[in-house]
DNA sequence: CAGTATCCATTAAGATACTG
DNA sequence: CAGTATCTTAATGGATACTG
């Protein structure tokens, strides 16, 4: 039975649903951190201790896997450098650049939103 | 110990993340399921039953919680006819209404990543 | 038809400690 | 600095049976 499956959180290697392209996208940039993370991003690179204070709720952990997942999907670039004492950082891929008119509207709904609801 | 949290998936209560626009956002249309629901309703009312043909792989029961918080959320208006055998539909509010740009330009870029990955 | 109720499995998230 | 490793809890999702 087990047989884990690595990598994915989700979803993400089940055929059959991901052919509906909104769920596809949903799954590549959903959950609590990915968006928020790739904003953070959006007017340039940031090293991995750089955002983890711009979204201070987040742990190393979370961080680390949601970066990774975000690369291994062809969102991030991740450069790391060689020196001491170890610099790495992360900047958008053209593919996730095309995303920042999507997070921006989400964020101004949610703005309108939360005050139509307060 | 249960202490359930009534209704509520995620942390929609927290006051402090939910400071970020985005987050808020994401809390409130986030999941799996949500965007997908209220995508197949952009086209006007729907019965329970319809949802449920037009998303296969969902369950009774999540289909059940996701239009739940969906309404409760301000973003779906269900309507109880009195009839038998029971009708009820469902469709979106002027605030869903708002998000269709954003679902639909997610869905194109999902069309167009899963290309580019592929 | 439009749900509820249970029970169970899988995933996401969090705390904390440690390392090259 | 930029992570890993472990362990634990909470959230999410699903199978199945039942009901007004």
């Amino acid at each position: 039975m087990g047989k884990r499956k690595e990598n994915s959180t989700n979803m993400q290697n089940e055929k059959s649903i991901m052919e509906c392209d909104l769920t596809y996208a949903v799954c590549k940039v959903g959950g609590r951190w990915k968006l928020l993370i790739l904003c953070k991003l959006e007017n340039g690179k940031l090293r991995f201790s750089e955002i983890r204070r711009l979204i201070p709720k987040i742990t190393e952990r979370m961080l680390t896997l949601q970066l990774r997942e975000l690369e291994k999907d062809g969102l991030l670039k991740r450069t790391v450098y060689a020196e001491v004492p170890p610099r790495v950082d992360y900047e958008l891929t053209p593919i996730a650049i095309e995303l920042i008119p999507i997070w921006s509207k989400l964020s101004d709904w949610g703005a309108k939103h939360k005050k139509l609801v307060k």
